[in-house]
DNA sequence: AGCACGCCGACT
DNA sequence: GTCGGCGTGCTC
């Protein structure tokens, strides 16, 4: 009797049996099917065949269709499924279903993959020659374009601006037919020549092809990793491979994707949030054809299937947008990796500012360094200079000096931006008179004001009210705002310097689907102007014009409660210091403090951020904190902080003595302990070794589940989780 | 997660 | 007398 294990899309870390369909003799592991699972009717995947089951024959259900006629995931994606279920102790069926790009997750069938291709015919090209199309010029163009070409896709063509209507039209008049897939590669357009450092670099990923590998490749601002990047790809792409490339969220800028245009024309793949799912799902099953040669994306990009996976890249690898933070908690870095060792084939993981985690790995002898120190054009690193605020009469957040050197910067006819990670006009607003303070109903936290809105927004959650004109308590006129938000900040610029243009860049302002490419482009005009913006500033857009970085708020990441404090606040400073003067134009960076004599501070100040990071690196050792150990944290969440404490308290209790120097911490509340109405505890579980972590939590997961706290508890496992709380 | 079943308060 | 609140139990 054929039985088949399905994975069905619920919070359940089990499997389930079902009989195949009316008729069908077998099913291949990784094909997706339609399941009845208790009244309703879900997508699932089948993970394998068998013929016996643990459940009463009389009991199981048959699948009611089958959805492909070749299995969707291959069965490398399904072993990385059950491995990423297994590792991260999440139920597999919504592993898979994360998997799965939109499209697929719903009953649409994924039969006929191919997509048309189409080249100029012979009367194509008479028409071409006789000018015959002069009255649809769209479609000459199109016409003349692909006669340049092999063949191209719809998708090619409609990246190059072609819509269907023009292929249509060009079809019916016998000008364009079918054709097939070009071989690869089509065409490599020339690279840059390379530095010694580059060099070695790209030679060090080749001589490793065909073997698992990964390559931290550390290289400061402007030391040209992209082009290494591109190198690396070339060659795999020349041995008739295909090429994964990671970047994080907002790294996806249009420039980057110009440049892997540019060298590997049509070749690319891209998948990110903005796509609709059609366009999703093409690039996806494209990839899995082996119709392109390299995949652009950001997190879920790292389940693309791939013919033949040759080499994968991880841009930025220190980025926390790397780590899913709801649902599955994957980290996409540390699949990739596990996916190179899968496909044997090298990895890549750059950045200017790597995580501790990956300078551990490169100590262990697991990953191997390649340096970048050189900047390209020989371009001088900025200075970086402390400025002490202890006693000093501040702006809105500004001190007198750093308002003086914004001028200075304005008026050598320069650019200047001035960072601050907290949005809106004030953090705080409090009555003066009696000291009501605006705060969140739903969230213990205080509410910020929003002046241009003439709102109180909560960060937290989406509750806001409007602005009270007096205290709401005592109806004194006392209300005054506490503390600099990006949006006071660009009054009390604007009121500085009237003549100048102010750009706010923060998530209130980049609404707007192309408001960011707009300011961007505007600031790039060259004009002297004052950039405000929060981190959203420090990543991916180069502004070649901005010679002076002042930071506002340095303070807060190096007195962080989270371990990790320290480190962010060292590759965000390094990062934006990255921002300021590239190629002839040195930059400066004023750093606002109250603790100028911090030890990081002081560190990163007098050298850069290797021995900044080797230096929290023996902290962490020293303290036995990862990554020098292995953590996991259980969260639990309910509508009442005791809940919480008791839920977690016994599940504690139900895992026993961790022994061997591997420890629990807590259960603790979290620092915002209440939030949307809901109350937060953590549970920490810190092993000496991966096995051990994974045995305690088999051992807490064994305790939590019987203890069915019900729809009213919701509990989470995050493994190798970016904070604690 | 959904969805049904089940047992107690304010409504036509 | 019922409509509906959300507690809890189950899904091959």
């Amino acid at each position: 009797m054929l039985i088949l294990d399905v994975a069905v899309p619920c919070p359940l870390r089990r499997s389930f049996d079902y009989l195949p369909p009316d008729g069908v003799q077998s099913v291949e592991p990784g094909t997706r099917v339609l399941v009845p699972f208790g009244n309703r009717r879900l997508v699932a995947v089948v993970l394998s065949c068998k013929n016996t089951s643990q459940v009463d024959p009389a009991k199981l259900k048959a699948a009611v269709d089958i959805l492909d006629n070749q299995p969707t995931l291959g069965t490398d994606l399904l072993a990385l499924a059950q491995w990423a279920a297994a590792y991260y102790h999440h139920p597999i069926g919504e592993v898979l279903q994360q998997m799965l790009p939109v499209r697929l997750r719903k009953e649409n069938p994924a039969r006929d993959q191919t997509e048309p291709y189409y080249r100029v015919t012979d009367a194509g090209r008479e028409a071409l020659a006789a000018n015959s199309l002069s009255r649809a010029p769209k479609q000459a163009e199109l016409l003349d374009w692909l006669s340049h070409q092999q063949t191209a896709s719809r998708n090619t063509l409609k990246q190059n601006g072609f819509e269907y209507p023009q292929i249509k039209a060009l079809l019916d008049k016998g000008f364009l037919e079918r054709g097939t897939a070009p071989t690869r590669p089509v065409a490599i357009a020339e690279g840059k020549s390379l530095n010694p450092e580059q060099q070695h670099a790209v030679s060090s990923v080749d001589a490793q092809a065909g073997n698992f590998q990964p390559f931290l490749l550390q290289g400061v601002t402007g030391s040209g990793k992209t082009e290494v990047y591109l190198q690396a790809i070339e060659h795999c792409v020349k041995q008739g491979k295909q090429a994964l490339v990671l970047v994080p969220e907002i790294g996806l800028t249009p420039q980057t994707l110009r440049r892997f245009e540019a060298r590997f024309p049509n070749q690319i793949s891209v998948l990110h949030s903005g796509l609709a799912d059609g366009e999703r799902l093409s690039d996806w099953q494209r990839a899995g054809r082996g119709d392109c040669a390299v995949m652009i994306g950001t997190r879920s990009a790292v389940f693309t299937p791939f013919k033949e996976l040759g080499l994968i890249i991880i841009d930025e690898e220190h980025d926390p947008s790397y780590k899913q933070q709801d649902g599955f908690r994957y980290s996409a870095r540390d699949i990739a990796v596990k996916r190179a060792a899968d496909h044997t084939c090298p990895v890549i993981l750059g950045s200017a500012t790597p995580s501790l985690e990956s300078l551990h790995n490169v100590q262990q002898g697991k990953y191997r360094h390649l340096l970048l120190n050189e900047r390209a054009g020989g371009a001088q690193p900025p200075t970086i200079k402390l400025m002490d605020i202890r006693n000093c009469e501040l702006n809105n957040g500004l001190a007198p000096q750093s308002l003086a050197a914004i001028g200075d910067t304005l008026a050598k006819g320069e650019q200047a931006l001035v960072f601050l990670n907290r949005r809106g006009f004030s953090p705080l607003l409090q009555c003066h008179a009696c000291g009501w303070l605006g705060q969140c109903d739903h969230c213990d936290v205080s509410l910020t004001v929003h002046f241009g809105r003439r709102q109180l927004r909560c960060h937290h959650c989406d509750a806001y009210k409007p602005l009270p004109e007096v205290c709401p308590d005592c109806e004194n006129d006392s209300l005054t705002f506490k503390g600099p938000g990006t949006e006071r900040l660009e009054q009390t610029l604007k009121g500085a310097f009237p003549d100048t243009q102010v750009i706010r860049i923060d998530r209130d302002t980049t609404g707007g689907k192309s408001a960011m490419s707009e300011m961007v482009s505007t600031v790039n005009e060259g004009k002297p102007c004052v950039l405000v913006g929060t981190q959203m500033l420090a990543k991916g857009h180069h502004f070649p014009l901005v010679t002076l970085v002042v930071m506002l708020d340095i303070d807060g990441g190096l007195f962080s409660p989270d371990f990790r404090g320290a480190e962010r606040a060292g590759q965000l400073l390094t990062q934006v210091a990255g921002r300021a003067g590239r190629a002839e134009r040195p930059g400066t960076v004023l750093i606002q403090t109250h603790a100028p004599d911090h030890p990081i501070l002081a560190t990163l100040l007098r050298q850069d951020y290797s021995p900044f990071a080797e230096r929290l690196l023996a902290e962490r050792r020293q303290l036995g904190l990862p990554p020098s150990s292995y953590s996991a944290v259980i969260r639990a969440e309910a509508n009442s902080l005791d809940a919480c404490d008791k839920f977690l308290h016994a599940v504690r209790r139900g895992t026993g003595m961790p022994g061997n120097g591997n420890q629990f911490l807590g259960p603790l509340p979290a620092p915002i302990t209440r939030k949307a109405n809901r109350y937060r505890c953590s549970l920490i579980l810190i092993a000496q070794d991966r096995k051990q972590l994974h045995s305690l939590l088999n051992r807490a997961r064994r305790a939590a589940e019987p203890l069915k706290p019900g729809f009213a508890l919701r509990w989470t496992i995050d493994v190798d989780p970016l904070e604690w709380f």
